[in-house]
DNA sequence: AGAAATATATATCGATCGCTATGAAAAACC
DNA sequence: GGTTTTTCATAGCGATCGATATATATTTCT
């Protein structure tokens, strides 16, 4: 996971990830199948570790407001934790690629619009809670706040620290 | 650069150029020197056309409120042009990649920061204009702004529509 | 203990990677 | 017109890509 978040799907070999893993090809090929594979498995493991935080400010927080603040802020300071590689694993991840790797690159895609339908259904509760006025774009906001996750994820690989992130979340959610 | 902008730095091998341009390895080495010296090049020349309006917007706008808009805008009108490539060639671009990548990917870095930076001065200027309320945060609103247009390129690549963009725009310049 | 099953390493597969040495064809110059 | 220079394609460089066939250990079970 660790190299994949690193260097991403293109930029790791087999032989990066054997080495890590202190194990020799046949033995990845048999537990994994594929490169592609161990790539979806680390896919679904970040999404239940590293990345669980996304969801759970989701679901967790009666508020739906308060769901989205505490959704930006605590991805800014996931995206810039000193002990994990900067930005998230999927948010960019395979935006371009070769060819032959469009199948595992629309599945990248997918999980990004499923976050982005789950921020507009917290919104869309929101909205029935009387915490947005009624009219309000669910799917305009959510991708606004998608794309400012995704955002983040960029800018803490180029070197953004974490004061910074936060900055940005408090201008967006300043409303 | 039509290769680049689809496929991506990593994702794009010489073969796949040599053959879009119709010549040999030979050629190609003699006139770029490398393939990471053409994708400097290319990189330039995307800024020098596809690219363009986002200078023009932020430097051709007398007021700097308007500017950031129509920044945003033709953004989204941009990355979902279907005469060309969706997103952008540079806000998506090396953001993870091999170690011996570094180089280049520092310099698309270096890019998008600028941009950011860009947008930062219109937004200062914007504030001694009082187009903004004193005392504005502008590093971090051009830091919200820079992370629509990378969340826009995401999403235009992930079959996002003109529309939804512009919807977007709409909630993050509503105030 | 001995046989069957599992697991791991060695060595490599064909294909492709970025890149270039060599030689032939075309253009420019005297 | 003949010579020099430039241009470009054929062919292939060593290295690495993702993925495996084969063979050797190591368990597991009786």
């Amino acid at each position: 996971m660790r190299l994949f978040w690193e260097r991403g799907y293109e930029g790791t070999s087999v032989a990066d990830l054997t080495q890590a893993m202190g194990i020799t090809p046949p033995s990845l090929y048999a537990a994994f199948g594929s490169k592609e594979e161990l790539y979806r498995e680390v896919m679904a493991a970040y999404r239940a570790g590293p990345g669980l935080f996304t969801i759970r400010a989701l679901d967790e927080e009666p508020d739906a407001r308060a769901a989205i603040r505490r959704l930006l802020r605590e991805t800014a300071i996931a995206f810039t934790d000193p002990w994990q590689p900067a930005g998230c694993l999927i948010s960019t991840a395979l935006i371009t690629c070769a060819p032959e790797h469009d199948a595992v690159a629309a599945e990248t895609a997918r999980l990004r619009r499923d976050t982005i339908a789950a921020i507009a259904a917290c919104i869309r509760r929101g909205i029935a809670a009387g915490r947005w006025p009624a009219g309000t774009d669910a799917g305009a906001l959510a991708r606004l706040y998608g794309a400012v996750i995704q955002g983040m994820s960029i800018q803490a690989r180029d070197g953004a620290g974490r004061e910074e992130l936060l900055a940005m979340v408090d201008q967006v959610m300043s409303d």
